[in-house]
DNA sequence: TTTAATTCCTATTGACTTGATAGAGATTAA
DNA sequence: TTAATCTCTATCAAGTCAATAGGAATTAAA
């Protein structure tokens, strides 16, 4: 299961998206419209800056915005940032591997070939779905 | 990621399956091998116990063996014993469905439509692994 | 120059989960 | 009868999650 900190940020992100104005939006905007915890929004906004997701305005008149086109911040990108790597595994992760505390014989295991294979189709799709087709799906069916 | 319950369920059931004998094997024997906490391994045994994933035989002798052939059991069948749903969120778990708690209109939220998709894309493959494979891959790559 | 509005940073907290450990009870083959 | 096993319940320390709090830094506007 994702955390609530990950839907919190995936809430935030496509206000972002849907919004895509030209100047910043507030925290206190997205918050209340989203209905978000605001003082726990500014920690997730906080992780997703580092990386590149969202980019901030400080001072009056400040906010947030997305640090790239939506088209290119996909799914994936922001469950690396609020929950870690995709993989059910470190093993089998691609962007933050690490062997396995007990492992044996990584070459051999059986477990790891089964999660290897649920990693990839996962991040398949994650790394495929972006904001911007969110966004658009959004408008298609009219919630926006 | 997956729980070290988890792993330790894997391990010690491909054990199970590896072993395929007509008599039960000790919960002891199945630590000692795998090198399993023997104390948490047996509350592990007992969860598996209730779907049906083990069977076991009480008193001097006794010991745990596959509740069914080995074939038949997925590491999907697995990993909902010992870590609950694959999906990434309640709304779109097939086996445990429930609302999200905050969730305006599950029909048309652009997340859920996501992350469907990875479940879809998870489950088919933990759905189509299962412990016969993995322990036939054991023994091809001698390690066992 | 001041002020007000905003983001930024760090600490704290309560509830829950995880990964065990412990010990006694129930069952059964020898 | 006994010894070897599974069964059940309780307990525990450490860590994670989901916030909340308060003030510092920054900036636009008055």
């Amino acid at each position: 299961m994702i955390s609530q900190k990950a839907r919190y940020a995936l809430r935030a992100l496509l206000y972002l998206a849907a919004k895509a104005g030209d100047h910043p939006v507030q925290i206190g905007e997205i918050a209340e419209a989203e209905k978000l915890p605001r003082k726990f929004l500014e920690q997730i906004l906080a992780e997703l800056k580092k990386p590149g997701i969202v980019r901030s305005q400080r001072g009056r008149s400040g906010g947030y915005s997305l640090g790239r086109p939506a088209k290119d911040i996909s799914f994936a990108d922001v469950l690396r940032v609020t929950d870690g790597p995709l993989a059910l595994s470190p093993c089998v992760s691609v962007m933050a591997y690490r062997k396995c505390d007990d492992c044996f014989e990584e070459s051999v295991c059986a477990i790891r070939k089964a999660l290897l294979a649920a990693r990839d189709a996962t991040a398949q799709i994650l790394e495929s779905r972006n904001l911007a087709m969110a966004a658009a799906q959004l408008k298609r069916s009219g919630a926006i």
